[in-house]
RNA sequence: GCUGCUGUAGCUCAGAGGUAGAGCACUCCCUUGGUAAGGGAGAGGUCGAGAGUUCAAUUCUCUCCAGCAGCACCA
């Protein structure tokens, strides 16, 4: 028998005989370690304790300690639990795949009825059961031939379909857990007993297509969490109750901000609280953006189909957009405009005007250009997702060799922008060429090594996502996290080659021919709709100070004090201050409550104490204390607050 | 758009084949109270829309609309 030398993570070696297990190798260490292993890492691979090792390696062996290991097998077993639980109740259940995701499982099952909630309650009772029989996982390499034989006996059309798409130099792979098999790459624990058995639940069911594929049968996913403990699971549940309280559907209607009714899906009738959120974000970004090198200008909404033809639209994004047909008088036919789904072509026809010089280059165009989109029923999610928004849009006429240097001024205009709205830190993901696009690969080279160099040269690393650059040129996406750790795309920076050719734009450079000019498109917030949810459910609702839609409630403590509380609020507004008067017939109790779950920042109580000595007593959102404050020492104090960053 | 679920007062929700209820909010009265709900009274609903079954529909059936979750979409 050959022999074989194994690393430890310590340096040492032993040898072994061709073709031992992870496990035999970890029963050798010793009995305990053989008994808690779930996994090795044999030269880097995840390997399963009972896939033999053939060769000379470097392997460590896992246990539970090991989260990254562990979870992923304690997550992978759940889905294969999961199937096995659903078809010992319901044997007549079809299934298919079963992946670990981020923070549980997911698996598709073809079944006639729909599961009810009532199902996942029993599908988990039935997992902790099989938990609990300790049945040992086993593998096994099977010939594809037997592999599609015993699929189609079983009555398994997904499976059959999921081998033949194994590449013929992989191998087909079978996990037992006790007597349920499953298709699975694996690896797997040693025996179900292994799976936490009270660090699992079940959240919900959904549609799913199957292979994602919208033109193929809808399944129904079960989803599961899992995690290594108890306390980890509480954590992940308690996460979720905390990014309810945050949702800024809920927050919208609790501080009147919008609502939307059903006569206008995807459009956003906005509160005055709102607008003020609205309005205050776009004159701070109006401001940014003179400074930083930007003219204004607007555009139509309503536009001839002519030019959306000509852009390209028509063809490849009418089923997004409004039609809007109109029967004018004495004319043949109709006609036919569209709304603006977004403001380039319309940018375009600005710079268009009159002739352009090499001198007029970089132009940095910008509007908030209110867009429509007919975006589909089920896309629809609150301010984040609708039909009518306005981007905080601008086009970058530019040549191939300025690129660079925009994209590195338009990265720092955009962490500037970030820092002040309170997002520390972003990630930057660039997309590459996808395989149809448009355009010489010559100007693509050129393209991307501008964006990557200038992404280095203001200091940022990026992730690639390969092929995921739009047709006409490669991106850069700018993604926030928020202070609970989801991740939220909202800039992006794209270079486009083909529009300014469609819309035959041009400019005459130094050598007095004609050339064309790049177009960098470039959104900072992104939309203000979905930008200013994010900023909801980033700060749960108290906004920071200048950006609050209600800045100080003055409140009296005896209707003695109503004259002092009128004269505070003028003063207040005279400083810049949104400031409001509460002289109800209500106990200073009442007063509070209300405007804290407002989430008014500041409440200014003034009883007769106050009035005698010209002061107010501050309760600050958030704090239970309160402080006497002189009215003048508060009224510059909060005048300050209010700024806005640009202007501190 | 697809699958599933939901739609009753401003909000959160209960209810039942015989044209509706609670709490909070709202209005008025009493109360002038010192930092997260003082007391009392009152008003408020075409039960998402349309059609069908029935003596009778808000309740049962169908269609549509909207919302929610996920999928697909986000050139």
């Amino acid at each position: 028998m050959a022999q074989i030398s194994l690393t430890f993570p310590d340096g040492n070696s032993r040898s072994y005989e061709a073709g031992i297990t992870p496990a035999a190798v970890a029963a050798d260490i010793s009995s305990s370690l053989g008994k808690k292993a779930i996994s090795a890492d044999v030269n880097g691979a995840h390997w399963d304790l009972q896939w033999p090792i053939e060769t000379d390696a470097r392997i460590s062996i896992n246990t539970m300690k090991d989260d990254v290991p562990a979870l992923e097998l304690i997550r992978h077993d759940l889905a294969h639990i999961m199937a096995r639980a659903v078809q010992e109740i319901w044997p007549d259940v079809k299934v298919t795949i079963g992946p670990v995701i981020e923070r549980g499982w997911y698996y598709d099952f073809d079944r006639a009825e729909p599961f009810t909630p009532e199902d996942l309650g029993a599908i988990e009772t039935r997992m902790k059961e099989i938990i609990n029989r300790r049945d040992p996982v086993t593998t096994e390499v099977w010939d594809r031939d037997r592999a599609i034989a015993y699929y189609r006996a079983n009555n398994e059309p997904y499976k059959v379909e999921l081998v033949e798409a194994i590449p013929g130099d992989q191998p087909i792979r079978m996990y037992w857990h006790g007597h349920w098999q499953d298709l699975c790459r694996g690896p797997h624990l040693q025996h179900t007993g292994q799976v936490p058995a009270d660090a699992f639940k079940l959240m919900s069911v959904a549609g799913a297509y199957w292979r994602g594929d919208s033109d193929r049968p809808m399944l129904q996913r079960i989803y599961g969490v899992a995690f290594r403990n108890r306390d980890d699971l509480k954590k992940y549940l308690t996460f979720l109750e905390e990014a309810e309280k945050r949702d800024h559907r809920r927050l919208g209607r609790e501080m009147e901000l919008f609502h939307m009714q059903e006569e206008a899906p995807g459009q956003i009738f906005w509160h005055p609280n709102g607008w003020r959120i609205y309005t205050t974000l776009q004159d701070y970004m109006r401001r940014r953006q003179y400074e930083g090198g930007y003219v204004e200008v607007n555009t139509p909404q309503v536009v001839d189909r002519r030019l959306w033809e000509a852009s390209g639209h028509w063809e490849k994004y009418q089923d997004h957009m409004f039609i809007v047909e109109v029967d004018e008088e004495h004319a043949r036919e109709k006609t036919v405009n569209a709304l603006k789904p977004m403001n380039c072509p319309c940018h375009v026809q600005i710079f268009n005007q009159g002739l352009k010089s090499y001198r007029d280059l970089p132009l940095r165009m910008a509007e908030f250009g209110s867009c429509n989109r007919y975006e589909p029923s089920g896309a629809l999610h609150g301010i984040m997702r609708v039909r009518g928004f306005t981007q905080d849009d601008a086009h970058i006429f530019c040549s191939e060799d300025q690129i660079e240097n925009e994209t590195e001024r338009f990265i720092a205009f955009l962490s500037q922008v970030y820092r002040d709205l309170g997002f520390e830190t972003f990630r930057i993901k660039f997309s590459d060429r996808p395989d149809i696009r448009a355009g010489d690969d010559a100007v693509w080279d050129k393209a991307e090594d501008a964006l990557k160099t200038a992404t280095e040269a203001a200091g940022y690393d990026y992730e690639l996502n390969p092929g995921e650059g739009a047709f006409y040129g490669p991106k850069l996406e700018f993604v926030l996290t928020d202070a609970i750790g989801r991740d939220w795309q909202c800039g992006t920076l794209q270079v486009d080659f083909v529009m300014p050719e469609r819309l035959d734009a041009t400019y005459i450079g130094a050598d007095g021919a004609k050339h064309r000019p790049v177009m960098l498109h470039r959104a900072t917030l992104g939309s203000f709709e979905r930008f200013i949810g994010i900023l909801i459910e980033q700060h749960a609702g108290k906004m920071p100070f200048w950006l609050a839609p209600r800045q100080v409630v003055v409140a009296s403590i005896v209707s003695d004090a109503d004259a002092f509380v009128y004269e505070v609020v003028d003063m207040l507004k005279d400083a810049g201050v949104l400031a409001e008067a509460d002289t109800r017939n209500e106990k200073i109790n009442y007063k509070v409550r209300e405007h804290s779950l407002g989430k008014v920042p500041v409440i200014l109580a003034i009883g007769a104490r106050e009035v005698a000595e010209r002061s107010v007593t501050v309760r600050r959102l958030g704090e239970k204390k309160t402080e006497v404050v002189a009215l003048d020492r508060i009224v510059a104090e909060l005048a300050e607050a209010a700024k806005a960053p640009d202007k501190v």
